[in-house]
RNA sequence: AGAAGCGUAGCUCAAUAGGCAGAGCAUCCGGCUUUUAACCGGAAGGUUGUGGGAUCGUUGCCCACCGCUUCUACCA
């Protein structure tokens, strides 16, 4: 990086400055005079886990027999000064761990030099490990450095920082303070591993396909616009992988995912990002239902060996989700009579009394809308948000699945299914529709609702058809929101909660 | 985009039907060699989000703006 000395006292406007940052501002000035300030050359060789686990059921009596060198370099974030000896808190990215420091084994100058680092520091200690009365696991110093000085004082130490602005603003600050953050992070970062050596194993393979399309397609959404200046055209940023992903099938590649952000410019809330990441994954020669197979297997096989457990609390703590027994599965007619015991299944299949039943249930049917959409507005009405255990729907309406193959015994629905966990969408699969002929009327279809008003309705991709015209074989897929599926095993109440950089209006300078 | 709520010390929070803005932690000074939200004594710390207005007088009331939160709409 580019020197920053000359720089380093206007980088913060005076009305940023208080005394507390003037105080160690001041320490720093003193370190430059006697050396390099921040000096790159200790190199730690424990981490507080590796230390704590190791020796965690040693006793006392072991350490005062047994030299332990401990070697660890973290942030200071306690410090508790008794006269002539202190202790310190050492947290680096595995844990905390105590340091315990002496004026009889650093001397007098070290151990003043150690009375003026400040909470927030970044130190390397040096020493050897011992058990305290109360027989916590302690560092004894026999050396202390400072790594890096910290200018700006950390939240207080009981409470941490709560204000959601600043945390998420300023995210480093909520990891250094709030442990439930951090671990949430290292479980979506544990998700995330699991998933993609679960595809792996299963030889699939792993593609990045574009994010600037000249055509948004996959799935119907407002994309954002974006503009290439020596080609002179604009773009789109992608709002799915869905359509190149099975171009890569079309040329043999038979079983391909991407775990990579989707865009999609609309509005923000606790369950929508702008940029969101999406699992989408492609097997040729299986079915929608060996996907749901395949997606049970996977969300049991992440409760149980990343969260530990195949019950999941809800975010309010007031529900748990099982993911030992076996998912339920139901047509979305099933599920509309099951929750609506005044709807009878077989009255959904005649659309007069259908669009009579929906709009008895407060749906505001439209016009243009078929039977299809209409049933999909009514499951979303009264079923969607009472699907709390894991559960798959199945046969969504052609109408409303542009992309998916359509059933052989009622092709008015498609070889589709949705899973939701919590009331929340977490997946959606289907064999995919291969036949180009049919694809191309549904694409037109859309290019009609386009026309008619509806932006948010699919483009029409002719390379897509024409990649279908080469042959695409029986394929299904399926793509699972990332986000939402950390948000549901980690009990985060927010989306905001499980990206690290949630979209924030700028700060006024 | 619409509605409601919120914005006070570095952090977490008080306060006044409009009348000198407080506490804990952190900071600074002093004391303390096994603490762990360390403890004890003292000190300092504020343009109450920003800009207008009403008032003898505002953090408080009115208006506008900025930001955040939740809900609604669009959606995953």
């Amino acid at each position: 990086m580019s020197e920053q000395e000359n720089s380093a006292t206007t980088s913060s406007t005076p009305e940023d400055e208080n005394k507390l940052i003037a105080q160690r501002r001041e320490k720093l000035t003193q370190l430059r005079k006697l050396g390099p300030a921040f000096p790159n050359d200790f190199t730690p060789e424990h981490s507080a886990f590796e230390l704590s686990d190791e020796h965690a059921l040693r006793d006392k009596e072991f350490f005062e027999n047994t030299a332990v060198p401990a070697k660890i370099a973290g942030r200071m974030v306690a410090k508790r000064i008794m006269g002539k000896a202190s202790f310190a808190q050492i947290q680096d990215t595995t844990g905390a761990l105590q340091v315990f420091v002496q004026m009889a084994t650093l001397g007098d100058e070290g151990y003043a030099s150690f009375k003026q680092l400040d909470v927030g520091d970044i130190v390397g200690v040096e020493g050897k490990l011992f058990k305290t009365k109360v027989g916590e696991l302690t560092v004894k110093a026999s050396s202390v450095r400072l790594l890096t000085k910290s200018l700006r004082p950390l939240p207080e130490k009981f409470h941490g920082m709560t204000d959601t602005e600043q945390r998420y603003r300023q995210r480093y600050i909520d990891l250094i303070a709030n442990a439930e953050v951090r671990e949430t992070f290292k479980l979506r970062a544990a998700i995330v591993q699991y998933i993609r050596e679960f595809f792996i194993k299963k030889d699939f393979m792993e593609v990045e396909t574009p994010m600037m399309q000249v055509i948004p397609g996959g799935a119907t959404a407002k994309p954002f616009v974006t503009h290439h200046n020596a080609l002179d055209m604009d773009l789109y940023l992608r709002i799915a992988p869905e359509l190149y992903l099975k171009r890569l099938v079309v040329g043999g590649f038979d079983r391909v995912f991407e775990i990579n952000r989707n865009f999609r410019n609309e509005g923000l809330s606790t369950r929508h990002n702008p940029e969101f990441t999406m699992l989408e994954f492609y097997q040729a020669y299986a079915t929608y239902n060996e996907l749901m197979d395949l997606t049970e297997v996977l969300l049991r096989e992440i409760a149980e060996n990343v969260m530990g457990s195949t019950t999941i609390t809800s975010a309010d703590g007031e529900t748990t989700y099982d993911f030992s027994k076996p998912f339920e599965r139901l047509t979305m007619s099933e599920s509309i009579a099951k929750y609506n015991p005044d709807i009878y299944a077989e009255d959904l299949a005649k659309p007069e009394v259908l669009r009579s039943i929906a709009e008895s249930k407060g749906v505001k049917v439209d016009s243009s809308w078929g039977p299809g959409k209409t049933l999909t507005e009514l499951f979303e009405a009264t079923v969607e948000h009472r699907l709390q255990d894991p559960t798959f729907i199945t046969a969504y309406p052609a109408e409303v699945s542009p992309l998916a193959r359509r059933n052989d015994e009622n092709p008015q629905v498609t070889d589709r299914f949705e899973f939701f966990v919590g009331g929340r969408e977490i997946a959606n699969g289907f064999s995919e529709l291969n036949d180009p002929e049919d694809q191309a009327e549904r694409f037109q279809a859309q290019v009609e609702i386009l026309a008619a008003g509806d932006d948010e309705a699919m483009h029409y991709d002719h390379d897509y058809v024409r990649a279908l015209e080469i042959g695409l074989p029986p394929t299904a897929g399926e793509g699972i929101g990332i986000d939402r599926l950390v948000m549901m095993f980690t009990g985060a109440a927010s989306i905001r909660d499980v990206i690290l950089f949630p979209h924030m209006r700028p700060e006024r300078q």
